[in-house]
DNA sequence: AGTCTTGTTCGACT
DNA sequence: CAGTCGAACAAGAC
């Protein structure tokens, strides 16, 4: 469920906690396949007495850059940061903590398993960001590249704006929303797409995440598997969505009822009304 | 009991 | 090669 925003948001608060200079001083796994590649016992090896030296975003991934190597987290769909006190014991879907040298604890929750820490040496960071693609909220994220993209593509909207080698952060949230706004079908292709459309996608993109951020991320639902940031505090935009997960209600653009429709097995939500393939 | 779900990757196709 | 599709990963809500 995080996407860009969500991820931002969960970054932002790391940043504030004060982790830069900080060492890990113990690692526990209680579920081995949250850690990719390494065994819990390298993992360990390679992580304890590294300090922290910032904590960045990267697409949907949690970036520690360690004063030898990066971490990097990906929380998939349920994966979850919270800080808490030492003496706990772990929780029901506690999958890894983080002891830190200056007594702190980092607990890592994921219900569902899919999310992954990765500890990479420095000199391996490059292929891994190579794989990322373009952040859309960076100064890189221009309408020339963008239109570059797309008219090299000959494929649906909705699973290009998914794919993360192409636009870093996107998920299905984002992606619907994005679309509503910029009044696109998701089965369009890609090298369809007029000036005008392009440039409105574009400028979509951005708005929609920029919202997001600004609202502190999306939580669906009000269970506790869903998104929250690390203070706990839940997210503010799903007030704000105009089409995901909104079938059954009216368009606030034009009255007409929002629809839910399957495109590259993913739940999309359109209006059918603005857009029109 | 069966279906659905927020992300990503992989292999088998077309 | 480019793109599509289903499965797999795993758990729980409905």
């Amino acid at each position: 469920m995080p996407e860009l925003p969500e991820v931002e948001t969960i970054v932002r608060e790391l940043q504030g906690s004060k982790l830069k200079g900080v060492r890990i001083s113990d690692v526990s796994i209680f579920w081995e396949r949250s850690i990719q590649k390494d065994s819990p016992e390298a993992f360990h090896q390679k992580v304890v007495g590294k300090k922290i030296e910032d904590i960045m975003r990267s697409g949907k991934h949690i970036v520690f850059h360690l004063d030898q190597g990066v971490l990097y987290l990906h929380l998939r769909m349920t994966g979850k940061l919270i800080f808490i006190s030492p003496d706990e014991s772990p929780s029901k879907h506690e999958r890894v903590r983080l002891l830190f040298s200056d007594g702190r604890c980092l607990r890592y929750e994921d219900q569902r398993k899919f999310g992954k820490w990765r500890y990479l040496e420095s000199a391996d960071v490059g292929e891994k960001e190579a794989a990322i693609g373009l952040e859309p909220l960076s100064e890189k994220f221009t309408l020339v590249a963008f239109k570059h993209l797309l008219e090299h593509h000959k494929q649906k909207l909705k699973p290009f704006l998914l794919n993360q080698r192409y636009i870093a952060g996107l998920g299905n949230i984002y992606v619907d929303e994005a679309l509503w706004v910029s009044c696109l079908h998701p089965e369009k292709l890609t090298n369809t797409l007029t000036n005008k459309e392009m440039q409105a996608l574009h400028k979509a993109i951005i708005a929609v995440l920029e919202k997001g951020i600004k609202n502190q991320g999306t939580t669906l639902g009000n269970l506790n598997s869903n998104y929250f940031s690390v203070s706990g505090r839940r997210g503010g935009n799903q007030y704000q969505l105009n089409v995901f997960r909104q079938e059954g209600l009216t368009c606030s653009r034009c009255g007409s009822t929002i629809v839910k429709m399957t495109v590259a097995q993913r739940g999309t939500h359109i209006c059918p009304s603005c857009q029109k393939i």
